[in-house]
DNA sequence: CTAGAATACGGAGAACCTCTCCGGATGGCA
DNA sequence: TGCCATCCGGAGAGGTTCTCCGTATTCTAG
């Protein structure tokens, strides 16, 4: 890849990450290319699909919550490491405003899959292996599933961005999930 | 209202229904005028707004939910008659393939709102009753608000319908909720 | 340092979308 | 039947996504 061809795929990032930041996942591309300063087809060329450059932005994000993750596992309580991992997970999907669910409603995205795939196992294997501790613990229930769960928690964040007004209702809705509930000693203080 | 006028808002509303139960929310207005046989203008004027669309369509969506809730009243078993409800919201605005979904997204509507809060208003009058039956039955927590429920739901159903290779995703996934756990008799036959 | 080839750029433009406006057709009433 | 309020339809403005290809730039080899 050449520098300035490097270079360029470098700006159009960081540029799509403030525009989805600020108008959601419906900004428009060709706004982005122009605050990024490249022509419209520099933008296609780099990424063919609104779904390669929401995946090529996740991908840090995902990075960070497996960390995250990582070091939840050394918690005192496998059940509030789960709860605090997963409203991260949601705080996450809410930040980048409607990313995460447009990365779940592009159908085709015939090239980024791959990309997406990995995206997803990642964060898979980081919530099965938190999951698998508070159960062990026997805070979570057993039927409990990591990938239901991680679609449940990314549909209770798709639906917190729609009232930005209520900003408790993700806490709420998340509390509604079983196993998810805060534990009796933090209700009564 | 003249009667040409009536006849074409009826057309409109047919093809509506029809294209948004085939390409969901992001069905294109133009081709719905065009399939109903008017012009572009005609539906602008009978329906300012992509949610005042939608509040009509779902107008007597909600009124069947409804009656379906109050029939379900006389339930022998409050959490399952609750249970059942919910599914049936669920599935209702997974029929329509993002509506539900389209409907809480749309910022604006100005004017569709009076109606729009209608429709919550009146789904959310039955859940409660619903809800309220089974937490006296002692089913269900009681801690759990009927608002925060049905969001949940909407954000159940929207999620599945980006599955759609998955059938059993939105009954895993209500099974999850709290107080929404299969009976125990149910679960060992 | 230079010349040639490979690579990447960028903007014009096609095709689509939403939404508006207004001249002209049409239904209802006297 | 004739008139007027009402309603229709489509042209068109302004936005969007995405493509294509002549041109400019970078790298490499001599």
């Amino acid at each position: 890849m050449r520098a300035d061809a490097r270079g360029n795929r470098e700006r159009v990032l960081r540029a799509a990450r403030a525009a989805f930041a600020q108008h959601g996942a419906q900004a428009s591309l060709n706004k982005i290319a122009q605050s990024a300063g490249v022509g419209p087809g520099t933008l296609y060329r780099h990424f063919p699909t609104l779904g390669a450059l929401l995946v090529a932005i996740i991908g840090d994000d995902v990075a960070v919550l497996c960390e995250k993750g990582r070091d939840l596992l050394d918690h005192a309580s496998p059940a509030e490491a789960l709860r605090t991992w997963l409203r991260a997970v949601a705080e996450h999907a809410t930040a980048m405003r409607g990313l995460v669910a447009a990365r779940m409603a592009v159908p085709p995205a015939p090239d980024a899959d791959a990309a997406l795939a990995a995206c997803h196992e990642r964060i898979r294997a980081t919530g099965a292996a938190l999951l698998e501790r508070a159960q062990r613990n026997g805070a979570v229930p057993g039927d409990i599933e990591i990938g239901d769960l991680l679609t449940l928690v990314n549909a209770i964040a798709w639906v917190s961005e729609q009232a930005p007004c209520d900003e408790y209702l993700l806490d709420r809705l998340l509390a509604l999930v079983r196993g998810m509930e805060p534990s009796p000693q933090e209700e009564e203080t």
